[in-house]
DNA sequence: CCTCCAAACGCAAAGAATTTGCTTTTAGCG
DNA sequence: CGCTAAAAGCAAATTCTTTGCGTTTGGAGG
């Protein structure tokens, strides 16, 4: 785990070699640092130290805090496992939905949130949306593989995800029996067309 | 409007006074430099010295330039006219709505949400939906006046703004056209709930 | 297998930003 | 008209960031 690829998106120039241990290293070590401090404490000397890198290093590959933290944020909230199977459809959202809930709302899901779409010039927000995406394209696959009617990708987008995040960034997250609603809404347009 | 009360949130210990003048004096200076220059170059230091002001004047009442870029975005985004009326509440969203999504997907709108969001401490996420919830809120009154259904304001914000404001921040901003559909889904649960 | 090359790293000095202790100014109050 | 406490200025100390240069390292071609 501790040796894997980059992951810097576009193909670490390198893999296996000296530049994708540094890499494994620092973002180890920033996650360690998160963990065991306030975020705002965190700085990149911090990091190299605890990496065992000078930070020079850090700065030449990342150039400033916020876009390391966005990086290593990024690939914490890659999904890693399959939505789990309810028998419908709709049950497969719902129970996918809310856990996403949960985990973004929560402390450190919302910090990493931030973190992501604070870093200037990444496409770390456009990813992120590809992990939900990634996901409910599956859950939709298996839907349609059962014939049931399922709602277009960018209806889930606009109907669930979106008011998940936009309470848990702007306002106050929403319980978990809020998400139901939501479900249903993405659903209310299939529905009426398929009666 | 330069000497204006703080807009600190919890009134400025005292208004009118050197602190209220140094204040406004301080956000006059970083928006200037945010319009002349790239927001990534803008530091403390420079703004201090465009303010005529010592920079640990602003380190110790900001902290960070984040939280003061915050204060200043939250400041910024608040709204300065009442939604145009349109002769219905559904018109008078749409049009308030398009202008919306139009503001905030420009540069400039997404930099300000996003110093509003990355900044630590504050309220100013809260306070951007509060400004939103204001405009709809005054929007409802109308069409109630009017006796027209009109959907609840939650509604309204996960259906209208939270599509708008998802889109932006981590895919692609939406075109002025699909607003329309949002702003569709919104009413289709009162439009139901009448016929 | 060996040699060469460029990318990435380490180191250290230089430059900027941030923090901090202390003094001075200033608005509000008795 | 002083008094007081909050806020600002100033400057030294600290910490972070940038940068130039020499060294290491992984990969490509001979």
């Amino acid at each position: 785990m501790a040796d894997r690829e980059g992951c810097r998106g576009l193909g670490g120039p390198r893999p296996g070699g000296r530049s994708a241990r540094v890499q494994a290293s620092v973002h180890r070590a920033a996650r360690a640092l998160l963990a065991r401090m306030d975020r705002a404490e965190v700085t990149i000397p911090l990091i190299a130290q605890e990496a065992g890198v000078t930070p020079s290093t850090i700065y030449r590959r990342w150039g400033e805090l916020n876009e390391l933290l966005a990086d290593v944020a990024v690939e914490r909230l890659r999904p890693d496992m399959v939505p789990v199977e309810t028998g419908s459809g709709r049950g497969d959202l719902l129970a996918w939905a809310e856990q996403y809930a949960e985990e973004m709302s929560s402390g450190l899901g919302r910090e990493m949130i931030r973190d992501v779409l604070a870093a200037e010039g990444a496409d770390g927000p456009r990813r992120c949306c590809g992990y939900a995406r990634q996901q409910i394209d599956l859950i939709a696959g298996r839907a349609e593989a059962r014939g049931e009617a399922f709602p277009d990708i960018d209806k889930v987008l606009d109907r669930v995800i979106a008011p998940i995040l936009f309470r848990i960034l702007f306002d106050e997250a929403l319980a978990t029996e809020q998400v139901a609603g939501l479900v249903d809404c993405a659903f209310a347009a299939v529905e009426r067309r398929a009666a």
